[in-house]
DNA sequence: ACCTGACATGACAACGTTGTCACACGACAG
DNA sequence: CTGTCGTGTGACAACGTTGTCATGTCAGGT
């Protein structure tokens, strides 16, 4: 990671003297003492000084603003005695490079920043994803515009037009629309997108994400093969992508293992709280034979159902698999058994694609596909219990 | 929450006819028809066609761009015609506002952009914080250009920089640096700047934190209370102010209940690793009298702290006090007891503040202080074994 | 002395937008 | 018919920067 970021300058010197003896008019109030190390300082709270520009500080070192150019880009082709005059003057009036201004003139058209439109930022996997972006950002000397869109189409419009108004390089979407027509004329202006952990509807572009149908599957089955027939499936909003493709796993694994009739699902659960209202009704005594098992297709929707059966007593009497992992899941009694998706890896994938795009790479787009991975901890190992 | 964002203009006509019979010379390519419902549409991965810009608009809706931007600014003053007859070409250009230019040209100077330099993006307490900043700001129509610090100084000094040079309008900053005179230029420039979790040192600005002192203070009196002598602290890198100050509570509150001879601390732990080896050591068999209480200075520490007690046994037998909530705390067995900050409220605080500044509010400094609250969940009333 | 080329520097236009001001037009009062 | 006003529209400069090109200076070769 290279510390230092674009067109700027060293810190103060220790003499802080007339500047060179070239006879440039300037009138610039700014005091020119950097603050001494006692207690602190005020910000002086009142009338916000104008920023200094690059006229001001061609002013006070007696240059052209194209030599001050030069010297803020580090560009060659200037003498180091008037290299030397700028940046003092750069210094003494705390010069800051405009990038709006720059990226405006500039050819390249870039503005060092990308768009992130994610579920929620506060779930932990958006958050580890949103790192991981930000990590490969930060190698591209790129910041990232972060937003949460709730599952509100409306919002990711509204937000995906203020991220092209503010030029961004490239975009990563999890998109809450059902169809993302709405993004053709960008794409067909190019501008980088990648989709993740959903792919795109109605238009093509590239996208990371985890293989939600194996995935399933392979959870129903580790359960099938532990002895369970009744398992009941937890599912999101089945408008969600991900939602239904991981109950349609659930139903196929159910069909192939001849448990078709057993085939039992609580879909459209928003929120923890909902997955565990919907697992105490199921689990109450006395409505006949009952689940022997749970695949939850969502962290929290697991969550929600560990409270349930922590509260009926039934944590160690009924299995659980849950999709996503989650920090402490292995801490839970018995460990939570999980799909695990690599964030860290789908992060990092997702910055890789779209870092080749916005370098200009215009190859078909790609989908990028990855396999979860089930971690045995414990509660998607119980045997069943009538 | 208002979902248009600025500048943009209704969505296409059904009838895409030839635009108004002004003889405009427009010799721009952009093809016109919208995308069929069919199968997934190309992108066209080929040359990028340049945006189209107000002078394009101007041109092929046979005005002057002044008028364009007027109508793209929703100004009094248009004929209804003529705006009619501009938004045909906006809409068949997909024109898209250059907020950069627009920005640049306007009075106001406004952005609609902040930054927020966390700790960690990926971690629950930066991530909900960074969250419910951001409601905040998309109820001002400004977006959030997110950044982890990971405890870097330098990494703090460079981004701010970048911050700056993208004239965020305002600044939100969890610091890794020990002083900040280095932002006093910024600050008597007149950037709205919160500081979340850490007071300043060395300049004035305002801030959001919790008391930890009285915090940590408390989670000790607790254990003492419930008759525990030999309590070990665990804690942060010193050099973290917030780290500094738990373990001064916690020695505080020592001293003050006659304890001061069983002071023990474990500074300087960096991850959950790091604790988990401490407490390991700590509680291995055969070492004189153990401690009979843990108080965690950090939440990952307290996790860290769990592992270990769960792999010697112990979790039912020695108390354990967090500072810091995380998600499933609740669910660990026993239940974590923890001194909780109420994150959300941290976060619409900073927001608030930060928009007022930014609104121009010009009051001295303030530091807000949040009182930390005991959720007792078990751990912590574990009574003391030899 | 003259020409050539390398080097340092500056003048100017341009990026895409908006603030300011001026103008053209029709309506209306005198 | 002239003067005044209100309304819609446009010409132009400006925001802060950089790309292009021209100019000035000086060293070295003939």
């Amino acid at each position: 990671m290279s510390p230092s970021e674009m067109g700027e300058v060293p810190a103060s010197h220790g003499s802080s003297g007339p500047l060179g003896s070239s006879g440039a008019s300037a009138s610039l109030g700014a005091a020119g003492c950097s603050a001494s190390a006692g207690s602190a300082a005020s910000a002086g709270a009142g009338h916000h000084v104008a920023r200094a520009t690059m006229k001001d500080v061609a002013a006070l070192s007696g240059v052209s603003l194209k030599t001050v150019s030069r010297v803020v880009n580090r560009e060659a082709g200037v003498s180091p005695e008037v290299r030397e005059r700028v940046e003092r003057a750069v210094a003494r009036l705390d010069y800051s490079h405009n990038v709006h201004a720059s990226n405006l003139r500039r050819s390249s058209g870039r503005t060092g920043t990308v768009g992130a439109l994610l579920q929620d930022i506060s779930n932990s996997f958006s958050a580890s994803l949103l790192r991981s972006l930000e990590d490969v950002a930060r190698d591209q000397r790129t910041a990232v515009l972060a937003s949460s869109l709730d599952e509100e189409p409306e919002r990711e419009i509204a937000l995906v037009r203020g991220l092209v108004a503010r030029r961004v390089d490239g975009l990563v979407l999890m998109p809450a629309t059902a169809r993302q027509e709405y993004l053709l004329p960008e794409l067909r202006a190019g501008l980088p997108t990648v989709f993740v952990d959903r792919l795109p509807r109605g238009v093509d572009a590239d996208s990371v994400t985890v293989d939600n149908l194996a995935g399933s599957r392979h959870a129903v089955r580790h359960l099938v093969s532990h002895g369970h027939r009744r398992i009941v499936a937890l599912g999101d909003l089945r408008t969600i992508q991900t939602a239904e493709l991981r109950l349609q796993g659930y139903r196929e694994e159910m069909q192939a293992a001849g448990l078709g009739d057993e085939i039992l699902e609580r879909a459209d659960l928003r929120t923890p709280e909902a997955a565990e209202a919907a697992v105490r009704q199921l689990f109450r005594t006395g409505t006949g034979p009952r689940p022997t098992a749970i695949f939850a297709g969502r962290n929290d929707l697991a969550v929600g159902a560990v409270r349930a059966l922590r509260a009926l007593g039934l944590v160690h009497r009924v299995a659980l698999v849950g999709f996503d992992d989650f920090p402490l899941a292995d801490l839970l009694d018995p460990g939570l058994t999980v799909m695990r998706q690599n964030v860290g890896q789908i992060g990092s994938e997702v910055g890789r694609l779209l870092f080749a795009r916005i370098d200009g790479d215009a190859a078909p787009p790609r989908r990028v596909v990855i396999e979860p991975t089930l971690i045995p901890r414990g509660s998607g190992e119980i045997p069943p219990h009538e």
